[in-house]
DNA sequence: ATACTGTACATATGTAATATACACAGTAAT
DNA sequence: ATTACTGTGTATATTACATATGTACAGTAT
């Protein structure tokens, strides 16, 4: 599983594989009760220290999205898609409402942000899936 | 000025103090040329250190918002109310625009990410100014 | 001279990253 | 069955960096 992990980047490893192998899971790429690459492989493909990606796999752990099995591996937990959807939902919630507030704070009404949200989504559906 | 920082906060408080100044200078709540609290009569108010509040000046001066006279204080830049406008809304969409690539990421479509925002908003909105 | 300003330095603490050693699970060979 | 081996996750010690602090230095005004 190569993971295209960024070393300038400010967002540290760790939450980079988090953040990654999250949105595959909730995504639906990996089936429940598949094993998850183990640290030592995942690791040497992006090549990252073995304790980086233990981290990381600590803190999915903590979402309750994988689960470990001392010898055996990390194994996707059982989540509906229904669940997985809202875990997606209330996550993305919860990282937009500190910057609406930070926007108001800035003097920004809610009807400029709302405007604004919507010619945004507008621009980027027209672009397609395309990343800069 | 008193600024509300919490040493709980994940957020460390060099950027706390920049975001809520920041917030102040933007929403025109300090007018140009205007001397910003010293950093030590700041650092006392709000039990932090000269450094602390120190670093936080100068992250304000890289952004453009102050500038500095040494001897004299810490001034707010002259900026015009359309500028303060456009560098909040540059400031939102550029925090927005991962979070959006995030939950598309994970699964959802942006019809669905654009409805929840919609509707979040209108929560907002009804609720007032109201801040949990 | 005094009392304010910003600036620079040396130090402690916490976090992220690494390599290395340890402990458990399964499998193949004797 | 016992052993040895190779895979797995786990724990420890170290280094590098960012954050936060106190204290000393330098400019400006009265």
């Amino acid at each position: 599983m190569l993971l295209n992990l960024s070393d300038l980047s400010d967002e540290s490893l760790q939450s980079q594989i988090i953040r990654l192998v999250r949105a595959k899971i909730l995504a639906g790429d990996i089936d429940a009760h598949t094993s998850l690459p183990s640290i030592r492989n995942l690791a040497r493909q992006n090549q990252v220290s073995v304790i980086t990606v233990q981290r990381a796999y600590e803190g999915l752990i903590r979402e309750g999205l994988i689960h470990s099995r001392r010898g055996k591996g990390f194994f996707v937990s059982d989540l509906h898609d229904r669940t997985k959807r809202e875990m997606a939902l209330e996550r993305f919630l919860e990282k937009l409402d500190p910057l609406i507030d930070m926007a108001v704070d800035e003097g920004l009404s809610l009807e400029e942000v709302s405007q604004t949200i919507l010619t945004y989504l507008r621009e980027k559906e027209s672009n397609g899936g395309k990343r800069v």
